[in-house]
DNA sequence: CATGTTTCGTAGAACGTTCTCCATTGTTAG
DNA sequence: CTAACAATGGAGAACGTTCTACGAAACATG
């Protein structure tokens, strides 16, 4: 079609002709099937790799498996999916298993499409990074293909799911808060249209992680949670509400570093020095946030382990298991220097 | 092999049954293809929506097309990835295509694994952003496969290329700072260990692009190159061993934005205002670039506009276009707070 | 009315695997 | 020596599409 008519693959009949075997016997070598001897195996092995055969996955996907694993990703930008994607492929180096990442957007509608196309290429297994459907639409898609769900905290019997411990994370950056003599802490928490994923998600939960530490550490009264969104544009607002209050924060906790990150403008406008007058802390580690100039204390959710724990839980699943697990991931926090002591007298 | 058996898929034979034709008619209607009336559409129409019909792409892959399309992705960190992704995805709505993702790492040996996976699995043309193999191996490539490279300025005619006009970039930063009035523009660019690529690495023509615009302002004295990479650490690395020189650069024009954050970071540190005592521009736009306490000027590459013609042209390939196509796109200059004319006497 | 020409619809052979039987050959037990 | 069994290899039927051939019917032309 283009230059050249295109060669014609290698087939197993052609590694068969070559080896002086059977088709039948070349698919078992394949797939280390039980009934090859020893020289017969080495026959095929080497027919194998003077034609420079490799498996077409379509004719496998016709009757057994592709040995392709998809990731549907709700949010190219991110800035976190590449450490999932590590962790994930990192996993399968030397299996067999290759992963394909789908662009799922961030609707339901246009996931649901995205998951129903690797269901139609016949995908061995998928992992939903942050889906926003239902949990009966997810339910409904682990019947036909095995799932492994990220991010969400709701566990099912159908599928397994890998979470980073936002209830942890939460408290990790109210005790440190408080522990430098904070009392007024308020937090910028993300407000969902879609309600599908609900008090499932991310953002509600590390919003009642931040209540329940509250309350543990005796700041009940200091509770003050802002609704926006995760984005810059979306902490600058929450920020700009919460420190028009009579009693402003002395802190803010963002739920996510970009919200963060529009908290440092709102600061910086509102000619207040920070840590010196407001500490900010976020919540993810983006990569900007360890630079000089930003140096924003946040919670580290480790995404390559998070990658790595669903792909061996998604395999594992693929080999049969049929017990659901709901896999937990502690994340750590990281003090930088956009955190101290409040100043004056409390 | 989960909790209940998966209900059998719906197959081209269960819709022809329903609609009371053969199988041919049903795959006909499918394809859109000629020989068919109105009233058959109709009724096959009918019984694929009851039933509830997907093709099946494996079976499809067999035989015909499997309307899926690959992007290889050298590096998930790169910040504008996600604008040629939504470039791409944008371009193919309303067609039956799916793009799917291949994380290929950075090394030759990943990338061709890759690529070679997704050739396994059928796809109909795989774009390759920034591919590190030799053109060799590309051309070779395409003699199986469809496809359109991105970033790599070398044109062949076994494939189309799309890449940004570094040389008109590189030009915009110069031309600016010089209009400013700096004489004293420095460069960083990135060194490259694989030398697959080349002279046609967007880092390669960037510098050239760099030197002939200098030249072409007069100041043929004032070029200074540094190789580094673009990394932040690289950036800082460069700018310290610039800001040592005799006589100090006014302006650094960094081929990346994450570099142009570390030449930010060493101006910080050597207690250099910006842009009092030295201008910083950058490449690529990225999202930080925008935000207030970072404010770097920079080249805007419109990854969108990319992404979209890649697209394009990789489907005008897949339909039979045989004339290989160059496609330049240009790319336009942000200015911000990080530029400014240089201080005091020249 | 005989003869071409469209138009519509179907049969059935691919495509490249997997995997269930089945046949053959040794090997062991009785 | 025979029966039972293990080990090895092969035949051939799927799997769900696409698409080439071909037949039948409908229509146009002389």
């Amino acid at each position: 079609m283009t230059t050249g008519s295109a060669p014609r693959r290698v087939t197993i009949a052609d590694v068969a002709g070559r080896a002086g075997v059977s088709t039948a016997a070349v698919s078992k070598v394949l797939r280390g099937a039980y009934g090859v001897s020893p020289g017969m195996r080495a026959k095929v092995r080497e027919a194998m790799d003077e034609l420079g055969y490799r498996p077409h996955a379509a004719a496998r996907a016709m009757r057994g498996r592709t040995y392709t694993l998809g990731v549907m990703l709700s949010d190219t930008r991110n800035p976190f999916f590449p450490d999932i994607i590590e962790g994930v492929t990192g996993r399968l180096v030397g299996t067999e298993y290759q992963v394909l990442l789908g662009p799922g957007g961030d609707e339901p509608r246009s996931q649901a499409r995205m998951t129903d196309a690797m269901i139609d290429r016949s995908m061995d297994g998928i992992i939903l990074i942050s889906p926003v459907m239902s949990s009966a639409e997810l339910a409904a898609i682990a019947t036909t293909t095995p799932i492994v769900v990220i991010g969400r905290h709701g566990s099912a019997a159908e599928y397994d799911s890998v979470v980073d411990d936002d209830v942890v994370g939460a408290r990790l950056v109210v005790d440190h808060l408080a522990d430098l003599g904070h009392r007024r802490i308020a937090h910028i928490t993300h407000l969902d249209r879609g309600r599908a994923s609900g008090a499932d998600s991310p953002q509600a939960v590390r919003a009642e992680g931040y209540r329940q530490a509250m309350r543990a550490r005796g700041l009940a009264e200091g509770i003050d949670v802002v609704a926006t969104s995760f984005t810059e544009e979306g902490g600058y607002e929450g920020a700009r509400q919460l420190l028009a209050r009579p009693a402003r924060p002395t802190a803010i906790f963002a739920g996510a570093d970009v919200a963060a990150l529009g908290v440092l403008r709102a600061a910086y406008e509102a000619d207040l020095s920070v840590p010196g007058d407001l500490s900010v802390a976020g919540y993810d580690n983006i990569g900007i946030a360890s630079l000089k100039p930003i140096s924003l204390t946040s919670v580290d959710q480790d995404g390559h382990v998070i990658g790595a724990t669903a792909a061996r839980l998604l395999v594992e699943r693929i080999e049969g298991r049929g017990r659901s697990v709901l896999s937990s991931v502690s994340p750590t926090l990281v003090v930088r220097g956009t955190t101290g002591p409040p100043a004056g007298r409390e």
